[in-house]
DNA sequence: CAAGTATATACGCAATGGCGTATATACTTG
DNA sequence: CAAGTATATACGCCATTGCGTATATACTTG
């Protein structure tokens, strides 16, 4: 069984549910909307499918494609342990979280290595 | 560069952001509470560091990590769309989902892409 | 400066996974 | 039932990646 976040590893599979996100869509909107061969979406579905994040009704010939809630959901519980990190109020949590400096960090990028 | 997905995507990583989430840890600290070599901490500590999950402070010959925000933050901007799948009064909602443009948002940022 | 401790890097191996091409399945219509 | 349309599966290929073992680096202490 795949973790969900397996899944949402791939690129593709996330503009797949990128474009779920604003409404059903069948096979072939989505192979036109990505730049991928119809197999491969197809595959990309299937991955999604098994994982739960996605559902499929039958329309003639069509697979209408449409979001599931449950493993984004639960994706989101994990980053609950997080949002304290970005969530307000941190300056004060932040102090004691275990006696962390690094108040003053430019916005830019990040360090690159080392 | 790698997505943070695609970071997140490996269990032993998501482990050690766990055990970070609620203060800082040595690579030995990590070592032991995980089931790995010291070789695959450090090996996975470098890739969180250098997509900006982390960042270690040297304390002797320890390095000492604690979490960054910023990737998980975007994770979580990432999930926003989604939302409205599980934020309650879905039921009517995803009946229209096709056509609708969320009307009402609660308190999170805009959306991103890519 | 030698020995010890803590972490990082190099390397080779095996498994995974994404892609496209070719083909199978399933449904619709004349 | 043949032809057309829409999607799924099989297969082979190549790149990526995680793991452990061995080794290098860096700092500390006697």
């Amino acid at each position: 069984m795949e973790s969900a976040f397996t899944v949402l590893a791939e690129p593709s599979r996330r503009a797949i549910l990128t474009l779920l996100a604003s409404g059903e869509r069948s096979v072939g909107d989505l192979e036109s909307a990505l730049n991928l061969s119809q197999p491969s979406v197809s595959k990309h579905l299937r991955v999604l499918r098994e994982a739960g994040f996605v559902e499929a009704t039958i329309d003639a010939q069509r697979r209408v494609y449409r979001i599931l809630p449950k493993p984004l959901q639960e994706v989101d519980a994990w980053m609950a342990p997080f949002r304290r990190y970005w969530e307000v109020q941190v300056d004060a949590l932040e102090r004691h979280l275990d006696r962390m400096e690094a108040p003053t960090r430019a916005k830019g990028q990040p360090s690159k290595q080392r």
